[in-house]
DNA sequence: TATACTTTGGTTAAAGTTAAACAAAGTCAA
DNA sequence: TTGACTTTGTTTAACTTTAACCAAAGTATA
């Protein structure tokens, strides 16, 4: 079984693409493929398709299926494990939210996160019930977190809850 | 016999589910066609039509089927012995979310949160939206923090959550 | 009835499976 | 030759599956 699933992705003028490249290239066919806008793959068999380490499979997921690209990952372990690989929607609506996904830094302060609901209310992206929930995560529930990983959890919260509006019709 | 009764998984269509997911997937469509809102099994012939040890269906039912979830359990060894899954209903008259909301320990697995969302999401009281939103949280966000504290962290998020849910009424 | 036997589920620990995290080494182009 | 990017390897964590032994309840029989 060979690296020859997909194309270099490259845009400059090399002319044989990465293993990351293959992958990629082949993960964007199957998404593409997908009529339901997400596929589920097994680290696992796919690095055994493409001859490689499974660790090079979380690396093109992590360099090439982040939320900056317009993905999300979502995964679990043990028997009967999967990375599922969600494509966001494009919609004009969810373009804010993006931007905001990508501006979520690798942690969050309350006033920020507060900030950043405050922001998606006004757009009208959540209902003030969705408001709610996630004001009392990241604050209420924060409170309680130990400082020291507390604005990095709260970086987590977020960036998740973000995908999450992602996800779905908007 | 084989595993192919019922769909993987809890939230989205998977296409690699554990025997566990099957025997869930399994358990939970009879009890939605049972008019009584309950079943009764037998460990070892369920065991045997999905053709793997009797405490492969223990683990399933403490995994899923618990009380955080909704759900009785209630067995009986010996000859004619059986085991009874009762869907606990929410409780028609008082507040379904005051009492889920006691019913949170100081620690929640992502299992157990699972379940108490889905309850949510069956029960009308949260939208879809609102469930991806929680989901997001407590699965997703949940999964970076660290081993030690995921599971108070959790139960922090959690409650207040709920907390949002019931200040919503008013 | 008393006892042994059989049938059933419960508990727990170990092994198996799978992905994440982290780090080290290699590659390539400017 | 330096720095970004890629590839590989190791260790850890999250589940799942299996196996061995235990406890309870029914059944048969002296």
């Amino acid at each position: 079984m060979g690296r020859d699933d997909g194309e270099a992705s490259t845009i400059g003028a090399r002319s044989f693409g990465s293993i990351a490249d293959y992958i990629a290239a082949y993960l964007h066919r199957l998404l593409e493929e997908s009529p339901e806008g997400y596929i589920e793959i097994r680290r696992r068999d796919l690095a055994a398709k493409f001859n490689c380490v499974p660790s090079q499979i979380t690396y093109v997921l992590s360099t090439r299926f982040n939320a900056c690209a317009g993905f999300l990952v979502e995964s679990r372990r043990g028997g009967g494990g999967y990375i599922r690989i969600v494509k966001l929607p494009v919609g004009a609506g969810s373009d804010p939210v993006r931007r905001l996904l990508e501006a979520i830094g690798p942690s969050v302060s309350q006033v920020e996160a507060e900030g950043v609901i405050m922001r998606l209310r006004e757009e009208g992206i959540i209902t003030p019930q969705e408001a709610r929930l996630m004001l009392a995560v990241c604050t209420q529930a924060a409170a309680r977190w130990h400082p020291l990983w507390r604005d990095t959890a709260r970086a987590d919260v977020l960036r998740c809850m973000l995908g999450a509006l992602l996800r779905e019709n908007r």
